[in-house]
RNA sequence: GCACCCGUAGCUCAGUGGAUUAGAGCACUGGUCUUCGGAACCAGGUGUCGCAAGUUCGAAUCUUGCCGGGUGUACCA
């Protein structure tokens, strides 16, 4: 369409400097609108009714179009004829899964980063939250003909990993790796996020054990340089270090999130400290009070400290070197970190430290952020007050919701619910979750789009005539009005993966389903005159939003 | 203090690099249908689009200044 009304405008005006915009208007005005005539005439100074009305004249000549009319102070609005949209139905079937696949990312390589937990802590709402919102962001560039490695940065070393080990020791009294026997598999993630909290207090309330646990970090690092596997503090850390991330992979599985690496930052450290060191001989880092930092104040930003006192690297530099890894690794043509937006900062002054020595890796490396998962009520999360929400709290609260409607523990709906809840919003924002609330299953919800599938594919299933039936000639205002809006789906697609806003497939795959519904409401579908050709929309529609469905991560079965 | 993000209906949010009458869901009230699978459909809104200027034929959208909330700002991650 985009193509019809440049050609319009060039043959009546020439080669003139426009942006000529085609827009989806309200339905009663029309399939597709533009708004080219007002903005030719700002800029040959001319009446923009009248040019409307002579681009209209123009437009009519197209068989394609069956009405054009000009409205307003000169907006144009289209209808397609049906000829063409017996073909775009058509193209659709033929298609199926890959109708509107947009071409974005043909033949790069991209890492996609994100959910990023940490190993000896728990995993969180804003854990689920940012590893949904990756997961449909990295489905999106696959989709769009990128090759995807997703991959998982996580802190098995640091001050967090201290803080547990040392409350973990206490609890085993004394650094005696038998006691970990004791401890039920099951409770294992719960046992050391309980750890986590005791020895985060002790950090905070006494000063003896703080010096304790600055002490056990610098031995836990030492543990990584030496390979130690066997002295009792390493059977303590291996063994715990494990139980995370057995507990991160059931996690993962339950959510449909499969990732291809893991960077441990114990393996990045290294790398990262070397490097920092090395620059500093360039001077792009400095010595300062004791620690190495990044002078960030030149380029805008801030000063961060990249080595700390202790000569130990601070995230900073474990940063640095999880960049270099994935570059050596993938050879990306773009990296996408995908994290909360209380560090843009932070990333700012990092990418901008390694642009001075890698300047292409910097350039292809961009940082997406979303906002944090916050509880209703303005209440604050903490994980020392306890008084945060698990990630498994969600799902589980979902689960319990959905039984209570449903009578069954599906996870179809659950994962439809929590992650349409998450991924409906624009991303950047802060999400308000209320965990009373919980998630919705009715309205603009995951389950109203899954059970609209289920139910478009039983029809299909059900029917008798078939495509071949039926010339399809002409359509009534309901068949109508569906196929446009399925018409719609490429342009959707593409804003999607341009702005990498999976949103934007929500909105419009709801839409899609109450355009379909009431449709459906008004036609029957089986044993129907227009049977055949009311087949072929429910089967496009259902392929539609299957494939919606699935790019967004929610599960689209054909039985719910 | 400085930097960045956010203020749209009672609540949670859409609103595409300007436009035809600012829209959804939830909640509330009423209605439809002897279900091609009711997780449905239809009807019901007096919204200072945070406030105020500015630019324009036209601003929720762009500019500036305020107000309010959040986050970040050197040895945490």
């Amino acid at each position: 369409m985009d193509t019809k009304v440049s050609q319009a405008v060039r043959a009546l005006y020439g080669s003139v400097d426009v942006d000529v915009k085609v827009t989806r208007p309200d339905p009663q005005f029309g399939d597709y609108a533009t708004n080219v005539a007002l903005q030719l005439g700002a800029k040959l100074g001319k009446n923009p009714g009248e040019i409307a009305d002579q681009l209209a004249i123009q437009l009519r000549t197209d068989e394609e179009l069956k009405e054009v009319q000009v409205a307003g102070p000169g907006f144009i609005n289209i209808r397609l004829s049906d000829a063409v949209l017996s073909d775009n139905l058509q193209h659709i079937l033929e298609q199926k899964d890959v109708y509107g696949k947009p071409n974005t990312y043909e033949d790069k390589i991209v890492v996609t980063e994100y959910s990023d937990p940490n190993p000896f802590k728990v995993l969180h709402a804003g854990h689920l939250y940012t590893s949904v919102i990756g997961d449909a962001i990295s489905n999106l560039i696959e989709h769009a003909g990128g090759t995807v490695h997703r991959v998982n940065f996580g802190g098995d070393v640091g001050m967090h990993a201290a803080k547990t080990m040392w409350a973990i020791i206490k609890r085993l009294g004394g650094e005696n790796p038998d006691g970990l026997s004791d401890i039920e598999q099951s409770k294992r993630s719960e046992w050391m996020a309980a750890a986590y909290v005791e020895g985060t207090n002790a950090y905070e309330d006494n000063e003896a054990d703080k010096a304790e646990i600055v002490a056990l970090n610098k031995r836990i690092y030492q543990l990584h340089t030496d390979s130690d596997h066997e002295s009792p503090l390493a059977l303590i850390y291996w063994t715990c270090r494990k139980w995370s991330y057995d507990y991160f992979n059931a996690f993962y599985d339950r959510i449909g999130t499969h990732f291809e690496k893991y960077y441990p930052e114990s393996e990045t450290a290294p790398t990262g400290l070397a490097t920092v060191l090395e620059q500093k001989e360039t001077g792009v880092y400095q010595e300062s009070q004791g620690a190495i930092v990044f002078v960030g104040e030149p380029y805008d930003l801030h000063t961060r400290v990249f080595v700390n006192s202790e000569g130990l690297p601070t995230y900073e530099a474990k940063d640095v070197g999880l960049s270099i890894k994935k570059w050596a690794d993938y050879h990306f043509d773009e990296s996408i970190i995908i994290t909360g937006n209380d560090i843009t900062e932070y990333m700012k002054v990092v990418l901008k430290s390694i642009e001075q020595f890698e300047p292409e890796l910097a350039h292809r490396t961009k940082h997406f952020t979303h906002g944090n998962v916050k509880l209703a009520g303005g209440v604050k999360m903490s994980s020392r007050k306890g008084n945060f929400l698990r990630a498994v709290d969600v799902l589980d609260s979902a689960a319990d919701e959905n039984e209570k409607a449903q009578g069954n523990r599906d996870e179809a709906p659950v994962l439809g619910a929590v992650k349409y809840t998450f991924l409906k919003n624009r991303i950047g924002p802060d999400i308000v979750f209320d965990p009373k609330e919980s998630v919705s299953i009715v309205g603009n919800s995951g389950p109203y789009l899954q059970y609209a599938h289920a139910r478009a594919v039983s029809i299909v299933q059900k029917a008798s005539k078939t495509a071949a039936d039926v010339a399809l000639g002409t359509f009534d205002d309901y068949e109508r009005s569906l196929l446009v809006k399925m018409t719609e789906y490429p342009d959707v697609l593409d804003s999607a993966v341009r702005e990498l806003s999976p949103h934007l497939v929500c909105t419009y795959l709801y839409e899609l389903a109450q355009v379909f519904n009431r449709f459906y409401e008004k036609s029957h579908v089986l044993d129907d005159e227009r049977e055949g050709v009311r087949v072929q929309l429910v089967t496009a529609y259902a392929s539609i939003l299957k494939n919606g469905l699935i790019l967004l991560g929610i599960p689209a079965p054909n039985k719910l």
